[in-house]
RNA sequence: CGGGGUGUAGCGUAGUCCGGUCAGCGCGCCUGCUUUGGGAGCAGGAGGCCGCAGGUUCAAAUCCUGCCACCCCGACCA
């Protein structure tokens, strides 16, 4: 299936694209920058989706559907927020199609003309908070609580399967608050399901932090964040939560009457992530032979390949590999068993093994007579001759084995590749030969890291919660005095 | 949107400079037999208006024009 496949050494660009096309995750469309997402990478996707959208109403939060039309004058509302959506939305201005008079085919019908362009959401902040002035009057309608899993679009330049793509999948939280202490809770609170989805079913470590001013959402007091660290040294934006005080509620006249009887502004915040997940999970796990896939996260847990000669033996080994399957179903892992005649064993290793399946079982004549099987693990590619006994809890245990030492090397990559820089030539050097995570003392101010980002193309992934004001120090670039360090990178 | 590159069978490609048995090769696919514990072997077979649309020419994959898509590099971003 992919014999041809490059290094990450190669060719990291085309090692990930390669994933995505020959694992069957997606593949690029007749539109441009929009993807086709396959079977298997959307059943990655509805993996993060529930468990992500338990974690969510474990949490309060209730799903509601909002439309993907937003009509322009809405977007105008709240002054930042449109600056930094405008330069990238696709917009509707007709709503009829016609014959072409001179019979080429189809065209715009001129006279069907919008009389108020539709905007197709970029994010729904906008014809939300529209909504939520009519639910909101006094403080018992507080708090909303609402989620949405949706399709967005934003029009971007340069697009990359997963990562980037002007439609892409997402969920988007948007609540309202009678305080502005429980909307910031809130927006911690989201921004901690999204650290917890990350480390226990992504098994990916992130830092949690504040967005600095140039990277922070637009139309928000505050953007938080979790950052995580790919294999060739770039950090990508793994979860968002903002806090966005009052503007949006500024913005479309949300008012409630507070207890105290006096009309106050609704506190909101927003949280999403989206299908860039799945670009992430690529990049922070898969080897040079493919995908690997966590096991919390793996559409097939487990495949069992059978091993025979005659049809004799397929019977019998089959039956064994069913059996089995009907063992580790019971303990709700999802298992297949390829009993397919067409491919040989060996062909059937190399697809599972590029596909990430995190277990492989062989069984053959040889483990019928010893009571054995054979037990092949993606994340060392080591294999194993297991007794049947207790098979279910031993494939149990094994994937929650996996599960962690893929977190454990992922964390183990990182901090390896995480630098402490007291130095201006140190910061460039190391930027340039390793990449990856790099602490700096920074001045705070948007001027200097725009000029580090000017010469550099390293942006402040984050101001991370951890070891806050803990340090003293003069900034990386100005020698101003700076009370902590920061977290560089570059990124996706 | 700017700079660079690519587009030939499902995939990967040769051929493009120097128009004319150039439509080839590998993988995959189909049929049959032998195989099956790490991508099987042999024999036979199917599949392409050479990205699309125009143009030049007796003749275009090859030359010209326009368009489309994809890849790499910038500006924008989850």
């Amino acid at each position: 299936m992919a014999k041809d496949f490059l290094t990450r050494e190669e060719n990291y660009s085309r090692w990930y694209n390669d994933i995505v096309l020959k694992a069957g995750l997606a593949e690029t469309s007749a539109v441009r920058g929009c993807m086709v997402i396959k079977p298997y990478g959307y059943a990655i996707w509805e993996k993060m989706q529930s468990a992500l959208d338990k974690m969510f109403k474990d949490t309060g939060h209730s799903n509601a559907y909002f439309p993907i039309f937003i009509p322009k004058s809405f977007l105008n509302k709240e002054a930042d927020h449109v600056e930094g959506f405008a330069k990238g939305c696709a917009v509707v201005t007709h709503y009829r199609l016609k014959n072409d008079p001179s019979g080429k085919g189809i065209i715009v019908d001129e006279d069907a003309r919008l009389e108020e362009e539709l905007i197709i959401r970029p994010t729904s902040e906008t014809i939300i908070w529209d909504t939520y002035r009519k639910w909101v009057q006094s403080y018992r309608d507080l708090p909303i609580l609402v989620n949405q899993w949706a399709n967005v679009v934003r029009w971007e330049m340069r697009t990359r399967l997963f990562l980037r793509t002007t439609e892409f999948l997402w969920q988007e939280g948007h609540t309202a608050h009678a305080s502005r202490e429980e909307a910031v809770e809130e927006t911690i609170r989201m921004l901690d399901v999204y650290t917890e989805f990350a480390e226990k079913h992504m098994a990916i470590p992130v830092i949690k932090g504040l967005k600095s001013e140039n990277e922070r959402f637009a139309g928000a007091v505050d953007t938080y964040c979790i950052e995580a660290l790919m294999q060739d040294g770039k950090a990508l934006q793994a979860g968002t939560s903002h806090f966005l005080g009052q503007n949006f509620a500024k913005a479309f006249d949300v008012k409630f009457s507070n207890q105290e009887g006096s009309m106050e502004y609704v506190w909101a915040t927003s949280w999403g992530v989206s299908t860039r997940l799945i670009g992430a999970l690529i990049m922070a796990h898969s080897d040079d032979n493919g995908l690997v896939l966590p096991p919390k996260l793996a559409p097939i847990q487990v495949v069992i390949v059978p091993i025979y000669k005659s049809n004799e033996e397929y019977q019998q080994v089959c039956e064994k590999a069913y059996e089995i399957k009907n063992m580790l179903d019971a303990k709700n892992i999802s298992v297949k068993v390829d009993d397919r005649d067409t491919h040989k064993p060996g062909w059937k290793f190399n697809e599972y093994e590029f596909k990430g399946v995190p277990v492989r079982i062989a069984i053959g004549m040889r483990d019928l007579q010893n009571k054995t099987v054979e037990v092949a693990r993606r994340d060392t590619l080591e294999k194993t001759s297991y007794q049947q006994a207790d098979i279910a809890n031993k494939i149990e245990h094994l994937l929650e084995a996996i599960q962690d030492n893929l977190f454990r090397k992922a964390l183990a990559f990182r901090e390896d590749n995480t630098t402490k820089v007291d130095k201006w030539e140190d910061f460039k050097s190391v930027l340039d030969s390793r990449g990856g995570f790099i602490l700096a003392h920074w001045d705070g101010t948007a001027e200097t890291e725009e000029k580090i980002k000017e010469e550099t193309k390293a942006t402040i992934r984050c101001i991370p919660f951890e070891n806050k004001n803990s340090e003293k120090g003069k900034c990386i670039y100005s020698g101003k005095p700076s009370n902590q360090r920061v977290i560089f990178a570059r990124a996706y």
